[in-house]
DNA sequence: GACTCGTGGTA
DNA sequence: TTACCAAGAGT
């Protein structure tokens, strides 16, 4: 008969562990920031480590409190979380920092269902809280823990089955153990990620291997089983830039609803046309250039964008009224939130537009005169 | 239960 | 190139 699986995977852990994560960093007390705890867990959702760990840093910077978080305006907070996607995890966070200065004192609530109330904080992300920042017996259930699970269990069919998720929450549930629930948490999980990965899993290096019915079973490359596979449709958009003299683009902060909420993006339209009409209401333009057409993939469609460049455009008097439009600089835009896409796009026409200043430059300097 | 919501890595 | 999916949550 083996150890219970949670002894196995301390012991797991205090030899192969990872222990010097950003948000692992503790008082000396050996307690944990709940705030940077709590930030990290909803940055990781959907989103491996590796992503996360700049942009981590960077955050807790500039909010480097959870009322540091609350009184930011919601353009610091959607810049610093720029490239990360799901954007709505950012704009949960700062109205659930805001909640908590409101209710609870400017801090996270201790309990599991004044926290899982909180927006962007559910039950697997909860847990993930109590149990890393204040030891508290609650189990976790994110993707890592999943497929261990799947696998050591012999579970078959997709997780995100309702059938098999509630499997999957009973026997986390039941490993959990009473003492060291931290150092638990981060342990399966961790085996997940570097032992129990996705693909050619070490089982040779499990501490869970004697008893695992998938590797019993050779069944490892079939479980967790497989999202139903669906094909994705194709959406299409223009995307206008409309450079003033300056170099300033005119920006446009999208609606609360759909995609990249919130966010500064350009100008969209349907067709060249469209494009057209749409860029003389912002401002006197007399040529288009058509840039390079790319395709933006996300997880339900596929986005192509063709970007059409609108250079020396003036600008028309009264857009300083609406404020949804802006014309920007290069130098403001890391201050906003953009979709990853259009920064990328921004910074290529910027280089591009400097470099033809520059070879411009090249030409008119005199032979002779050169550094 | 199905759908929405980003981005980057990987096989 | 394509498809899957990674520390999920909300509607």
């Amino acid at each position: 008969m083996s150890a219970t699986v949670a002894s196995r995977l301390l012991r797991w852990f205090d030899r192969h562990g990872r222990k010097d994560l950003p948000w692992q960093r503790a008082f000396d007390d050996g307690r944990r920031d709940a705030y940077r705890v709590w930030l990290s867990e909803v940055m990781l959702q959907q989103t491996q480590v590796a992503t996360v760990v700049g942009y981590f840093e960077r955050f807790v910077a500039a909010l480097p409190t959870l009322r540091d978080l609350a009184a930011a305006d919601e353009d610091t907070v959607l810049a610093l979380w720029s490239g990360l996607g799901y954007y709505r995890r950012a704009r949960f966070l700062h109205r659930a920092a805001q909640l908590c200065v409101e209710r609870h004192g400017g801090e996270l609530p201790r309990d599991f269902a004044a926290l899982s109330a909180l927006p962007g904080i559910g039950r697997s992300t909860a847990g993930a809280i109590l149990a890393q920042a204040h030891g508290l017996r609650f189990p976790i259930l994110d993707g890592n823990v999943k497929r261990v699970l799947a696998r050591y269990h012999g579970i078959h069919g997709h997780p995100g089955e309702s059938s098999v998720e509630k499997q999957l929450w009973q026997h986390a549930g039941a490993h959990t153990p009473t003492t060291r629930v931290a150092d638990y948490t981060q342990a399966i999980m961790d085996l997940g990620a570097t032992v129990c990965a996705r693909s050619r899993p070490r089982c040779d290096a499990c501490p869970l291997a004697a008893d695992c019915i998938a590797l019993r079973d050779d069944l490892t490359a079939q479980l967790p089983g497989r999202k139903p596979a669906k094909s994705i449709p194709t959406r299409a958009t223009v995307m206008l830039i409309l450079r003033d003299r300056h170099g300033r683009v005119l920006l446009e902060r999208r609606g609360p609803q759909g995609v990249w909420s919130g966010l500064w993006s350009l100008p969209e339209a349907t067709d060249p046309d469209g494009a057209w009409r749409l860029a003389q209401q912002h401002a006197q333009v007399d040529d288009a250039r058509a840039l390079a057409p790319f395709t933006h993939v996300f997880s339900h469609y596929r986005l192509a964008i063709e970007p059409l460049l609108f250079d020396r455009a003036t600008p028309q008097r009264g857009i300083a009224d609406n404020p949804q439009l802006r014309w920007c600089s290069a130098g403001e835009l890391g201050a906003l939130g953009l979709p990853a896409p259009v920064r990328s796009l921004l910074l290529q026409v910027s280089d591009s537009a400097s470099a033809e200043r520059q070879a411009a430059s090249i030409t008119v300097v005199p032979s002779g005169f050169e550094p």
